[in-house]
RNA sequence: GGCGGAGUAGCUCAGCGGUAGAGCAGGGGAAUCAUAAUCCCUUGGUCGGGGGUUCAAAUCCCUCCUCCGCUACCA
């Protein structure tokens, strides 16, 4: 049954501050969640923080902070950019909550039972300079990479079996073509499991914030296996026959960055698998912003604050960017030459001045109502069926999570509009056939309310407003309601310009 | 090093065996309803280099060059 969608972000670390990365992942998961539930759906929309770790831990020492309070301060700041960026999410998880917390001990301790899990110690050459252990073929003359001393250490550690998993993540991915997207991705996961699963630490004992492994206090739960276990948590784990659980489990897609996509498309599905729980269903590895054509990192000092584009251009053309602007998976640039052109040659030009001259030809010369339209001819006809045909293309588009293809079908009819309105010349029927002109406006009217209707989930405030400015109630904007036509005589408020057009500040 | 991907108009990219395409930028024109927005026409490329297969190659094969990704336990 597809009446149901479960969509997730990562949650993110708590040791780092909200950046263009963040907001890009959950605007695609609510352009998603948003679609889904305009489409008649049941939508679970998951956010939230991951706030364990050792980097935490000492993020709070540093700062002279308890760590809860610590996260607790951190964790807010995610939750205000998904308020600031208007993403629906459902929830927002954390995971130093108790219902996490005991997903978390359940799940660990149903791999134990199942003897998923054994004890063992982790040895290994470690640097305590950069905090990281070595294989032996990664150092250079009995040193780290880095230059840094090593040393042999050893400490107790919990394993999963992965290396048992191997075969049966490969048959998974063989029969899941679309578990891992985009395909590249898939390609490159599958030779890395290809080339043999070692079995994988999921235990520490060199700090202590974290989810304590049951029965063995002294171990902390590895962060990933903590981290993943969110996006059953929030569902009700491990009370499988709860509704949440038995309604939104598995989750229709996990949304990641590159960076993250093996412990989503490898690491996770074992551990589910191996707890006798199913899969995700998918997991897509999105790519990563260049700033004006460079590499974005903290040490170069660009990083990019939505907060920074929401106050500069707009919370809506920031969205419409970052969805339109690179086909979704690839990586983009983020320049302000291109977030202007897209400003102003598809959302002023474009989208807005066809709204603009649609309802203000109607404020004018049609008595600020819906006018009533006579016989539609072909021309009519066969703009209003494109738009009809867009919820079909978009779901399409979206389905496989191509946001810059929606936007582009969208877009070829807002293209068709603005010639439609060329063509048909309403400014001369005025003067030659006014119930022509009505047919015409009307039609106009209707192309506007269907294409509003569609860009809702990619721009839900100036898509309001359009519909605002068609007066069509809040109930009737499903998608459903594509051909429920504006009835004529339907008065209308003052049309005003929804995408302003960005203009350069004058030179100091 | 190994495996994989990409190099096509000024920019971003589509095409992937049959006379080189789109959007934006540039140039010209039309119109004047509209956020000086819209519409039409148009300049522009020996499709990274070289070799090969074929009646025919961005499109298949080989080779070279350049760039990028992956190559496990910080998240």
């Amino acid at each position: 049954m597809a009446d149901r969608y479960y969509v997730t972000t990562p949650i993110y670390y708590v040791n780092d501050s909200p950046h263009i990365g963040h907001a890009y992942t959950s605007l695609a998961c609510d352009v998603l969640a948003r679609f889904m539930r305009l489409d008649g759906k049941e939508v679970r929309f998951l956010t939230g923080t991951d706030e364990h770790g050792q980097k935490v831990e000492k993020a709070a020492a540093t700062a002279g902070m308890d760590p809860q309070a610590f996260t607790d301060e951190v964790s807010g700041r995610f939750r205000r950019l998904a308020e600031a960026m208007n993403f629906s999410n459902d929830d927002f998880i954390r995971t130093t909550e108790p219902r996490h917390v005991e997903a978390v001990q359940a799940l660990w301790r149903e791999l134990v039972a199942r003897g998923e899990i054994y004890l063992d110690s982790y040895a290994g050459w470690y640097s305590v300079r950069d905090e990281a252990f070595y294989a032996e073929s990664e150092l250079v003359d009995g040193k780290a990479p880095s230059g840094a001393p090593v040393e042999w250490v050893e400490e107790p550690s919990y394993f999963f079996r992965l290396s048992a998993w191997q075969d049966r993540l490969l048959e998974h991915y063989r029969t899941h073509p679309d578990f891992i997207l985009p395909e590249s991705r898939r390609n490159e996961v599958m030779r890395f499991v290809e080339g043999g699963l070692q079995d994988l630490s999921v235990s520490r004992t060199s700090f202590a914030w974290g989810i304590k492994v049951p029965g063995d206090p002294g171990h902390v739960v590895y962060v990933w296996l903590d981290a993943l276990t969110n996006y059953c948590s929030a569902v009700g784990y491990p009370d499988t026959e709860s509704p949440d659980y038995q309604r939104f489990w598995p989750a229709d897609l996990h949304m990641v960055g590159k960076d993250i996509l093996r412990f989503h498309a490898v690491y996770w599905p074992a551990f589910l698998m191996a707890a006798g729980l199913e899969p995700p269903k998918r997991v897509y590895a999105h790519g990563w912003w260049t700033n004006e054509g460079q590499k974005i990192s903290k040490s170069l000092g660009n990083v990019i604050d939505p907060r920074e584009l929401i106050a500069r251009y707009g919370l809506d053309p920031t969205r419409y960017f970052l969805m339109r602007e690179v086909p979704f998976g690839a990586d983009g640039d983020f320049s302000h030459r291109a977030m202007v052109q897209r400003m102003n040659a598809d959302l002023a030009n474009d989208y807005g001045n066809l709204a603009q001259r649609s309802l203000s030809m109607i404020a004018k010369n049609c008595g600020g109502v819906v006018p009533e339209p006579g016989k539609l001819d072909a021309a009519d006809q066969a703009l209003l069926e494109a738009a009809t045909a867009l919820v079909d293309r978009v779901r399409e588009h979206l389905a496989v999570q191509q946001f810059h293809k929606a936007l582009e079908a969208i877009w070829e009819v807002i293209g068709e509009a603005n010639r439609y309105v060329d063509a048909q010349a309403p400014w001369t029927l005025r003067k030659t056939d006014s119930a022509r002109m009505a047919t015409v406006l009307y039609t106009l009217a209707e192309i506007v309310r269907r294409l509003a209707l569609l860009t809702q989930p990619f721009m839900p405030d100036a898509s309001a407003k359009l519909l605002d400015q068609l007066a069509v109630c809040t109930g009737a904007r499903q998608l459903a309601h594509i051909e429920a036509a504006l009835v004529p005589g339907t008065p209308l408020p003052k049309p005003e310009g929804v995408f302003p057009r960005y203009v350069e500040d004058a030179p100091a």
